[in-house]
DNA sequence: TCTGGGGTCCTAGGACCC
DNA sequence: TCTGGGGTCCTAGGACCC
């Protein structure tokens, strides 16, 4: 028997929840994001594939996406239906007996040992369908990197296997940033350095890229260009680091009266989930977005960590003493760091 | 494309210590 | 006083992911 990691993840997650209740959308294009307003700002969180094929995408922002697509039907974000949702596919997926370590509301590592991968994926699928009524996609690897990139070419629905074998083949034209880890910056200072596709990467000098991305992540992203990847699933729940909260207001904020008000709220907000996580806070960080777009943080460890939400509201209102208050402000957020 | 909200991890520079 | 070198911790910002 060989050991396997597979990747499942649902297609269309939140638009396919929304779907399931609202049968009559179905074939239409949907467009779940924000408050469902496409007036207000906002971000697409998912299209279904009718709205993809207007050239909508997930972090658009709902006003573009209203362009690209004016017939689409808007809805909001419901986080407590995505939640109870994921709940039962991840219940789903642990009645098999392999560990299952969630991503998120829509993806789950599972580490599975079997001499049919490709049946065992099928099996998921069927029973995942059984319990909620959802697709989803399954890809199949010899380490988690690659699972995790094989669940794409498998969408909608489907299954694919990528390894060692069929590495290059499959992933050696593309560029950098169809790795999980490479983004937009990264694959941009990469062509600065006649670097444009996964083989190129792969093939590179190791030190040169430390050198230019430093000792952790050049020889990081050498590795990932190379397939290689971690191959543990774990099941060990997950423990938070940090729990906050932040809004980007409808108007902006003008007066520093009115940023103290919500600075206030928000460090109410972020002690709640301190609260619910059972541990202290010892660092509180606040972040100003100010008008256009320019983003500044400062924060305080704390003389002892604390939940205590008169306290973190203090703390965050104290280093919100540390901005200049000459902007017009777009977002706060106030954000609690529990001890490493 | 006028750019959400929830997070994680890495880097660089300064402070501080011996 | 013209002043090394190494280690560690803290902080702010960047990059990335779902």
């Amino acid at each position: 028997m060989a050991w396997w990691v597979l990747h499942v993840d649902l297609d269309q997650f939140l638009a396919a929840v929304e779907l399931l209740r609202r049968p009559e959308l179905r074939g239409k294009p949907v467009i779940v994001g924000g408050e469902g307003d496409p007036t207000q700002r906002g971000v697409v969180s998912t299209a279904s594939y009718e709205a993809r094929e207007f050239g909508v995408r997930s972090g658009m922002p709902l006003r573009t996406a209203a362009k690209r697509c004016p017939d689409a039907v808007f809805l909001p974000v419901d986080a407590d239906v995505y939640n109870a949702v994921s709940a039962r596919v991840m219940d789903t997926l642990r009645e098999f007996g392999a560990p299952v370590e969630v991503l998120g509301w829509d993806e789950a590592y599972l580490g599975v040992e079997t001499d049919d991968p490709e049946a065992l994926a099928g099996e998921l699928q069927r029973a995942v369908r059984a319990a909620t009524e959802l697709d989803c996609s399954v890809g199949i690897g010899d380490n988690r990197l690659r699972a995790k990139l094989a669940t794409d070419f498998g969408k909608p629905a489907g299954v694919f296997r990528l390894t060692r074998e069929n590495w290059y083949e499959v992933m050696a034209d593309r560029p950098p940033d169809a790795l999980l880890g490479v983004g937009a910056k990264t694959t941009k200072k990469l062509a600065a350095l006649g670097i444009t596709t996964v083989r190129e990467l792969a093939a590179a000098d190791r030190n040169a890229l430390a050198e230019r991305f430093g000792p952790t992540m050049g020889p990081w992203i050498w590795y990932l260009a190379q397939g290689r990847g971690e191959t543990e699933v774990s099941a060990t729940p997950y423990v938070a680091r940090s729990r906050g909260r932040e809004t980007t207001f409808q108007q902006n904020l003008t007066t520093w009266d009115d940023v103290e008000r919500e600075i206030a709220v928000l460090a109410r907000r972020a002690a709640d989930d301190v609260a619910e996580e059972g541990r202290p806070a010892a660092r509180v960080v606040v972040k100003v977005r100010f008008a256009p777009f320019e983003t500044e943080s400062h924060g305080v460890t704390l003389p002892v960590p604390t939940s205590d939400p008169a306290d973190i509201e203090q703390a965050a209102l104290d280093v919100l003493g540390r901005f200049e208050p000459s902007r017009a402000v777009r977002l706060l957020g106030v954000r609690a760091e529990f001890e490493r």
